[in-house]
DNA sequence: ACCTTTACAGACCAATCGGTCTTTTTTGAC
DNA sequence: GTCAAAAAAGACCGATTGGTCTGTAAAGGT
């Protein structure tokens, strides 16, 4: 079969098999996060990739070992586009207000379809003791230390309060935003991650050490 | 085969067939409220009742219609308890507060297993376009509407600041409980709940139209 | 106590599930 | 171009899925 990367020059980055692999994850990551881990069948995965099912379980062992693997790849890319907006602001007021924003355009400009990884599979696995329930709470875990490590740091630099809790700035950042999404996909309207980005504004703006009024 | 109920003199309040439907509705409704609807399986609630196939489809026509029946006799139990909470209440900012603290008790006696069932079948249904998130948005709308009429009879009353935006309100209380929830479920520890509460009693305290101090 | 109605049991169905295995095709180093 | 290794195809498997249907048992008005 003609391909036509072999006929270019170009110098190819993955082997085949490990494009393969890495569409597999791809797909998979799209369709567990908008129908759910028990709702995606193999046969699904095998429409989405145009493979069959011997091409899958040549690269994974198990529904779940692929439902891991894709997890892996939607956390990836939810955190990285949360830091690499972080990363741009140098004080830890500026960098929660860049952390709460980020995520108005979850609805019309996704990350991957089907919401935040990390909260669908919070609700699919929280009482299950699964291997995916730790990598859910790992995943959160991240979550909640990056907002604790700006807010730390913020105390120490004088840019924020220093009797601020950190550890609650987290939790109530996240929830507010989760439960956002929710809402807003429950709707289709971004209507209510507006309202919540706007209110989270003014709550970070309450915690920082000198308010500009 | 004997029954007590027939020999004592207790008027039976529901006939025989009426009891063993809501007994299904009930078991249903904990199980697809623990493991969603796709890992519900008929043999799931065949074991919970302990009827056999033919007993549940004779009172119901398929697992769609079942778990309808579920989901509103799920969102009737949360409803309930919130409202009947609420309602003790005489003026707006108490009712707001009694409604955000009554959710602190739901990790550890919670009204139904399994978390907020409007939250759980949100996350489920929210790209499908299905009876059962139509439903999910009603019972959303209801909870909606019950903090915005708070809100606005507060309003009226001057109990409230006459500026404040009702539906942003809902918004932001709805979704700061809703997040904590999960994450609370995930990390099965009431603390992320806890600090939500508090936060919203704050933000509650600052929609009054006279703080005390 | 009788008798009709209805609730329930349980066998049965096709379709689909996740997963295995053998065969064929493709890949890529030489 | 050759050829060994690996990738993918696709037939196949038993178990389970939601759902149907017929026979039996219980219910409850009379």
């Amino acid at each position: 079969m003609y391909n036509i990367r072999d006929h270019l020059v170009l110098k190819r980055l993955m082997s085949k098999a490990e494009e393969t692999k890495a569409k597999i994850i791809q797909q998979a990551a799209y369709l567990f996060n908008q129908k759910g881990y028990a709702d995606t069948s193999i046969s699904d995965i095998m429409q989405a990739t145009g493979l069959k099912k011997g091409g899958i379980y040549n690269h994974f062992q198990s529904k779940d070992e692929l439902a891991i693997a894709a997890f892996n790849y939607a956390v990836k890319l939810v955190t990285q586009r949360v830091w690499n907006r972080v990363r741009k602001e140098g004080n830890a007021v500026a960098r929660l207000k860049a952390l709460v924003a980020i995520h108005l355009d979850y609805i019309d400009n996704p990350p991957l379809p089907g919401g935040c990884p990390i909260m669908n599979s919070a609700i699919e696995w929280d009482e299950h003791d699964s291997i995916l329930r730790n990598k859910t709470r790992q995943a959160m875990d991240s979550w909640r230390n990056l907002i604790i490590k700006i807010v730390e740091t913020g105390i120490k630099k004088g840019e924020i309060q220093p009797n601020t809790q950190s550890d609650t700035v987290a939790t109530v950042v996240i929830s507010n935003i989760e439960g956002a999404i929710m809402m807003s996909r429950l709707y289709q309207d971004s209507i209510h991650l507006k309202r919540v980005v706007a209110s989270l504004q003014n709550y970070i703006d309450n915690l920082a050490f000198l308010t500009s009024y």
